[in-house]
Formats: C-alpha cells, structure tokens, sequence
DNA sequence: GTAAAAGGTATTGTATGCGATTATCCAACA
DNA sequence: TGTTGGATAATCGCATACAATACCTTTTAC
C-alpha cells in the first residue's frame, strides 16, 4: 500500500487530480486554492502542488497572483469567446486534417462513441457532458499531430470551464446529429464541408449556451468574479 | 544595486532568460541542461530554475526526462511538421480576424515594421530574422486575442527551434513582399484573401527552409539525436 | 583484452525551513 | 454602530537539506 515511488509521477498525479477537480467543478471557478491544505489533502509537499499550479496555470485553468497564491481560474465572458474563437479555429484544422483520411477502424471507433453519446443523452448526469467533450478529443488523436491534440486538450478544458460559470444548467452537450453528419463528411473525404460543419458546431455549442448568460441566482456569485479581478475579497 | 525584491518576478526573469537563450541557439538544441549550474550562473537556487523548465517543457521548448533532468528540446522531423501545420492554422485564423479590423494605427505601424525588416534585409545578421518573426507576433497582438496570441507565440518559438536545426543557413526570414501583400489585403478587408495569403506564406518558409534538411556538418550532431532518444549515451 | 561489478560522485526528486507578505481578528475610538 | 489600528495567524517565495537515482571510474574476473 505504499505511495507511487516512480520518481516524477507523483508530481503528474497531483497535476492530473487538480485538473479533473477543476473540470469537473469539485473545485468551483474563483476557488481559492492554499498550497498547504492540498498538499495535505493529497499527501504531497507544497512543492509538488506548486509544480502543478505551474502546469496548470500555464493552460489557463488556474490563476496564480504573486504573494496571494493561487485559484481556479475565472474567465471573463471575453476570455470565454476568445477560448472559443480559437478552439473554432482549432477545430476547423482538425476537421480538414482528418477528411479523407480517416480509417476504417477510426471512422467506426467514432461511430461507436457517437452511439454511446445517443445512449447516455437521456440521463444528462455527468456522463452526457464528459462524451461529447472526448468525441472532440478523439477527433483531434486521429490527427496524429501531438501539438494540435494538445492545443484542442487545453482549449477544450477552458470550454468546460467557461460553460461551468457561462453556461446555461444542462446546455453544455454537444448535438449528437451533428456528430453524426461531422464524421460522414470526413468519411466522404470532404475537408470544406468538414471544416464547415465543425465551425457551425462549435458555434452552435456558444449560442446555445453561451450568448445568454443566465441570471446569477446569488449576488455575491454575481459580484465576487468583479471583486476578485480587481483585488477586493469578498466574505 | 539589489535584486528584483519583486516576488514571482525572478521566478519569470529565469523563465524569460532560458527562453531567450534557446531561441537565440545560446544554448543549442539537445544540450544539457543541469539546474545546478544553470541556478548558479543565473544566481537563483534550483526551485526558480526548475520552474522555469516546467513551463518550457509546457511550451516544448525543453525536453524533460524523468530522473534525467532537462534538456534543450530536439524536435524530429515529424514534430516539426506538426508545429508548421498547426502554426499555419493559427496565423489563418489571426489573419481572417483581422481582415477589415485593421485600424489606419495599426496598419501604418505594420508598415513602419516591413519598412525595418527591408532595412535589416542586406545584413542578415539575427536582426533578420527577429524581426520577419516578430512580424508575426504583432499581427497576433492586434486580434486582441490573448490565447491566440500565446498559441502563435509558442508555435513560432518552436518553429525558431526547428529552423535552428533543419534549416538552411540564411533561410529563416520570411519574405517581405509577402508581408506587404498580407498587409493590402488585410487593410482590403478581404479575409478569404488574406488567409490564403497567410497560408502561402507560412507553406513557403517550410519549403524554402526546411524541406531539403541540409547535410550535417558532423557526424556526432547528425548521430546524437538518435542516439539520445534511443537512452544511449554519446561522448 | 573485454566485460561485468563495485564504489564514489554528480544530479535529480521531494520535503522542509525561514523570512517576507498578506489575511484575519479583536479592541479602541469616533 | 461602524470603522480604524494593530497584533496575530495564515500563506507565499525561495533557498536549502536529504534521499534516491543515474553516471562515471576503477577494479576484478574470465
């Protein structure tokens, strides 16, 4: 029962269990995050979380304030479209890459993902969420091109948490249609079409659930984000 | 005369020296990096410097083998292309962003750039070559786009790293001709333009300097990447 | 003479310590 | 009551310390 003892793999465990925290809102957007608690609550020094901190600020999803440490990252709503812009952008050369190119082996992994989507779209837990969000990834492997894959990684984390603070409550999934008709296109070998319904996807995936920002429930939510960024501290 | 008492600052200026130092080729590509040494000459402990390699590990810039330590990344072939495509990819969104946004400022200051780089043309000192790059990261700046803008950044970082090692001799400035088209089109707002422009542009730094890798001067540099990555050791 | 083993040195991975900065709390005062 | 001040506690920035691993040299066996 002892700790991983392969040497620089626990600093990427403390990394990788941060991430999927934030992802998946066990730590909230704005959340302040003391290097001691958590490297207590993970069992590691505070050098490793301040490691990770690093990697993680890095990929924008933590915000690291000199002499007053670190927090989950708060997008501004023009953050958010810039994170979108780029990823549409991203996305669009995944798309064209892939046209044509696709196997038949990965053109059937995809349509099996795309089934599994289908299935889970009923019950929108968690589950509907985090497949839409990996069919992307999965497209953007296929490519073969690691820089792309990372890039679409990292823009893909910041949507998640955009649409975690923008977001309307259960918005957040992909159109499974426009999966289906995504891989035909790349099947047919058309890049234009490709590129064009990835472009009109994601921008679907914004107006949908992003254009109409809703109403805060809680004041101070509404407020803390404008008091963070100018350096004040709400209770 | 004392230090920057600025917290998180020398952490940065050790971040920004490193990064410095790779691009300019003061330290070469595949060389050692051994924080010891490296803290010394910078007059920072290892923490600072350890720092800095994370986030240039982030950035590919620097290679980090688990209990090996850092070294200055060596891109292979197939990496490179992958930076350049994706690097395309990024600079045709800049471009179609930009088309028709361009303020008369902003346009006058890209020409007062192309001005200077025909000016440093003749003597293709490093001068050359930083200023066809930072070209590129202007026209980034101006989309107001912070993410695009660190992603364009970061492609171009790599792309100085593979051209220091695929790249012929004088070849890695960009052509200014093919700025000041970009420019007109730009100012034209004609985005589909301006994007095939960019496109092109991009495509023929590629061929004119890194399709004919040329010959290794020596066998030791021509050996040592292979070796490296195989775990051997070479004197 | 070559190859394997052993020992010592250099370098990394991680924890901890110390000074500096910031946050928190409580009392004194208007 | 609300706010000002300051002492105390919490937290951060960075350096250092120690353990573990890799590297290099020398020795030893065949």
């Amino acid at each position: 029962m002892s700790e991983p003892r392969t040497p620089g793999l626990r600093a990427q465990s403390v990394y990788r269990a941060l991430r999927r925290a934030i992802i998946e809102q066990a730590l909230k957007p704005g959340m302040k995050l003391p290097e001691d608690s958590i490297g207590e609550q993970l069992g590691v020094s505070r050098t490793l979380v301040r490691e990770a901190f690093n990697r993680l600020s890095v990929e924008g999803l933590v915000e690291l304030k000199p002499n007053k440490g670190a927090s989950v990252a708060y997008p501004t709503l023009e953050e958010a479209r810039d994170v979108f812009e780029v990823r549409r952008g991203l996305e669009r050369l995944v798309a064209e890459n892939l046209a044509g190119r696709l196997t038949p082996a990965q053109a059937a992994e995809l349509e099996e993902h795309v089934r599994q989507e289908e299935k889970a779209h009923g019950q929108d837990g968690p589950e509907s969420i985090r497949l839409s969000g990996e069919f992307h990834i999965k497209l953007a492997e296929m490519t073969g091109n690691a820089l792309l894959l990372r890039y679409v990684q990292e823009s893909s984390s910041r949507c998640s948490l955009i649409l975690a603070i923008y977001g309307r409550p259960h918005s957040s999934e992909c159109a499974v249609s426009e999966h289906r008709q995504l891989i035909d296109a790349l099947r047919a070998g058309d890049a234009a079409k490709a590129a064009q319904l990835m472009d009109h996807h994601l921008q679907s995936v914004v107006t949908r659930a992003l254009l109409s920002p809703r109403t805060e429930p809680d004041l101070r939510d509404a407020l803390s984000r404008y008091a963070l960024s100018e350096g004040l501290t709400p209770p």
